[in-house]
DNA sequence: TCCATTCTGGAACCG
DNA sequence: CCAGAATGGA
């Protein structure tokens, strides 16, 4: 391959007007701002804390480079952390200048690796159309692989491996030097598994998401011409999130910006939240060692939050040891206090949240999508989407089930990169069998077994007559007949809409009826799959830079990449869930930040760690200061998780917060079924009664005593949840901290129970035999019981013939007793 | 023998 | 609540 292919020239110079008003976009920056906007030449860091204006200063200097500075649009990089920032960005700066910055490179650094390998990817021995395989296609992979060298998914777990796999590359550790370092059994299977990986994506024409920033670095560290291109073409770089780059990125960052070296990044390590996927904090510590003679800026006046929000803030921040240092100003006048809210139980905290927003917003022109909920876990969205149906209150979920991970959608993307990239085999296994065409794991294990033989795609050996014949007469017609359909799809794939494509995939192999025989939910699938074909059809290809491509390559990767917040409307009319690291970048007048316990946030593996811990941290201090008027932080005594009833005590994070920062209270039902106030509840279960000085261990809390049993009477702010009887006081309100003086760290366990309310373990034991009734299947006869604690389990033949003999874990069941 | 369906154990954060 | 084992049907 010459180097004239990427070497393109769709960007000579059309010289733009100046038609920026500088003095109208400058006006108001503070001496901060001023200094980066104006900032020419060199490389430099950003130091910018939450919500100090970093977008703002980053459109404004693009736009004065484009503007006032004679840069072309395509000689800019920008980074962003996701789409939705790189579209509104560009949006941003389009307004400012008149007109689309047509040739910009703007956009995540996955999608930013993306394009550039599509023109590049010969040099890493892919084909222009190659696949991106997400996490499950890449553990499909992996599986493929370890079968192949008999290594057992149970000793090793694939997911395991994968992880292992993706942190080499994130770090661009090669499998040979992988393999070198290898001590012991996992990671000489890590390294097998890994070796063997890299052959079998080659073949399939796919890279995985890590891939994505790997391979560009390797093409730009081998060819020497590339990279003096992209050196040349680049002349100012611009990364975003700077904080949370792995090696991978900087390394990219580095070959890009090595030419011109202005390379200004923007982050604030104080938000570094993606160390577990590779993000090296040290990368903006280190920026001036590696960038000699960088300007450094400081952005620390903030304009998001009240002085309220920022004092907690800055105390939670400060409690970290690896930091730059920093505080945060306000700017915005005093607002109303911070609450921290004490629950019994999800359920409760949960309701707690949905009454206050309704409350809020009655009393207010709040609107529900001023409201966030912000959550360490997403299994913690069940409980509040439980209160917002009860209450009819309109919400949406970001980055829970992604709507790319619906098992219909899967289904047809399948067929759709099948179809893009018939060496795709991962695609072939999934697509073959939907719907059921009576094809099983025999005969797929046979097309594998010739697919490896000769190197050739799946596809290819299930349309050849030499594998067919030896086949099932069953099995043969089937995999003709798939064969034709993806052959006539990929004819038609070369100029036709993707929702075309799709309208007739779904027509041929009659998916709305397949997807109707699954009852009620199906109906569900298929207006998924609506919503996919009306997405796809609003495809349209990106612009720049990419010439080749069918619409069909590029609503694959752009579908590929999307991100959970990618998709979040900022004006629909609804409350927002999520995840803290979905809402990084985001802010809401109005925020919660819920399950304050700890083992929860931070969750138990973290907290033995120190640095995961100051990450943990550095999560909450994002999830805080997303608040621009009014935050509640919430915590339950008791939590289900995972199916089983956790009484946990508060976050340590909440050690910090005196009672200058933050007003405390309970909620209704805490306050009166509360086991007494914090300390007394679980019953002997943690209990640290008596060995806590109440919310200010730092010694000034006012109202807080010696702990134990004391009444609440901590005041509920104007959020309107207060309980009848309430009264306002001084802060008061006990809440037991994590880290307690004795040494408490996780969570105390114990039986797993059907409701929180219900306190059936200390029910005695059944025996074989005793007539037992059960809510759904009635009456029976206890056959047998096996198991102990909450695993316990119960055979039992029920009196229904049509039950028959059931197996029913006996904590769940709810079993009465005394029946005849 | 092969394929489809039921059952049972284990589940971070995300591009 | 989803994947892999166990089991039942052609």
């Amino acid at each position: 391959m010459t180097t004239t292919g990427w070497a393109g020239s769709l960007f000579d110079a059309v010289p733009q007007k100046p038609a920026l008003d500088l003095d109208a976009i400058t006006r108001g920056l503070n001496p901060g701002q001023t200094e980066a906007v104006f900032h020419d030449d060199g490389p430099a860091l950003v130091l910018a804390g939450a919500g100090s204006g970093k977008t703002r200063v980053l459109t404004t200097r693009i736009a004065r480079l484009i503007g006032t500075m004679n840069v072309a649009p395509h000689e800019i990089l920008a980074v962003t952390f996701t789409n939705k920032a790189a579209g509104e960005m560009r949006a941003r700066i389009a307004k400012f200048l008149g007109h689309e910055p047509k040739g910009m490179w703007c956009g995540t650094f996955h999608a930013l690796g993306a394009r550039m390998l599509r023109g590049v990817a010969p040099l890493v021995g892919r084909e222009q159309n190659f696949t991106i395989y997400d996490e499950d296609d890449a553990i499909g992979a992996v599986k493929r692989v370890m079968e192949r060298r008999n290594l057992s998914p149970k000793e090793f777990a694939p997911k395991a491996i994968l992880s292992a796999i993706s942190s080499a590359k994130n770090a661009l550790i090669s499998p040979s030097e992988f393999a070198r370092n290898a001590r012991d059994t996992f990671a000489t299977a890590v390294a097998g598994v890994y070796t063997d990986l890299e052959v079998a994506l080659q073949q399939a024409n796919a890279v995985t998401f890590d891939d994505l920033l790997v391979l560009p670095v390797r093409a730009l560290e081998t060819d020497e011409a590339l990279r003096a291109h992209y050196q040349r073409r680049f002349r100012y770089l611009l990364v975003d999130e700077y904080q949370d780059t792995n090696a991978a990125q900087y390394r990219f960052v580095q070959l890009m910006g090595g030419g011109y070296r202005n390379v200004m990044v923007v982050g604030d390590d104080d938000q570094s939240i993606y160390g577990w996927r590779g993000a090296d904090i040290r990368n903006i510590l280190d920026f001036e060692r590696d960038f000699p003679g960088a300007r450094i800026v400081r952005l620390e006046e903030n304009y998001r939050s009240t002085p309220n929000v920022l004092a907690l803030a800055n105390a939670v921040i400060a409690e970290n040891t690896e930091r730059r240092g920093k505080t945060l100003r306000a700017t915005r006048p005093a607002g109303e206090a911070v609450t921290l809210i004490e629950a019994l139980d999800e359920r409760d905290e949960a309701d707690f949240i949905a009454e206050t927003i309704l409350t809020r917003m009655s009393r207010s022109d709040l609107a529900r999508r001023d409201c966030a909920i912000l959550y360490r876990t997403n299994a913690q969205s069940r409980a509040i989407e439980d209160a917002f149906r009860r209450r009819n209150i309109p919400y949406r979920l970001i980055g829970a089930v992604r709507f790319y991970d619906r098992r219909e959608i899967r289904d047809l993307m399948a067929y759709l990169k099948l179809v893009a990239n018939p060496a795709d085999d991962e695609a072939f296994r999934r697509a073959v069998n939907v719907p059921k065409r009576g094809l099983g794991d025999a005969t797929i294990a046979l097309l594998a077994e010739q697919a490896i033989a000769e190197g050739k795609p799946m596809l290819e050996m299930a349309t050849r007559f030499d594998v067919l014949s030896g086949m099932r007469p069953a099995a043969r017609a089937a995999l003709e007949d798939f064969g034709n359909l993806v052959q006539r799809l990929r004819t038609m794939a070369v100029d036709a809409a993707v929702d075309e494509l799709l309208r007739e995939l779904v027509q041929v192999i009659k998916y709305a009826d397949h997807l109707r025989a699954e009852g009620p939910e199906g109906l569900e699938r298929i207006e998924n799959v609506r919503e996919m074909i009306a997405g796809a059809a609003e495809v349209v290809a990106d612009e720049g830079g990419e010439v080749g491509l069918t619409p069909l390559d590029h609503f694959l990767q752009s579908s590929t990449l999307v991100a959970g917040v990618d998709k979040l409307d900022p004006n629909a009319d609804a409350v927002t869930c999520m995840t803290m690291h979905n809402a990084k970048g985001l802010e809401f007048p109005l925020v919660f930040v819920c399950g304050l316990e700890d083992g929860l946030f931070p969750l138990a593996r973290a907290a033995e760690d120190p640095a995961q811990l100051e990450e943990e941290r550095r999560l909450f201090y994002v999830g805080i200061t997303r608040a621009e008027e009014k935050l509640y932080l919430t915590c339950a005594e008791q939590r289900r998780r995972n199916g089983e009833l956790m009484y946990s005590m508060p976050s340590r994070f909440l050690e910090v917060i005196k009672p200058s920062l933050a007003e405390r209270g309970k909620t209704a039902r805490a306050k009166s079924e509360g086991r007494s106030g914090f300390g007394g509840y679980g019953s002997g279960y943690g209990s640290r009664r008596g060995n806590d000085d109440g919310w200010g261990r730092s010694g000034n809390s006012a109202g807080a005593g010696t702990g134990g049993a004391k009444r609440s009477v901590g005041p509920y702010g104007s959020a309107g949840y207060r309980p009848s009887g309430s009264g306002v006081g001084a802060n008061s309100g006990d809440i037991p901290f994590g880290k307690a003086p004795g040494g408490f760290s996780t969570p105390a366990r114990r039986e797993r129970a059907p409701e929180p309310e219900d306190e059936s373990q200390d029910a005695p034991m059944f025996r074989p035999g005793e007539r037992v009734k059960h809510a759904k299947f009635g009456t029976g006869t206890i056959a047998e019981l096996s198991g102990s604690g909450r695993d316990t389990k119960v055979r039992i033949d029920f009196d229904d013939e049509e039950i028959g003999r059931k197996t029913l874990v006996l904590a769940q069941a709810k079993l009465e007793r005394g029946w005849e």
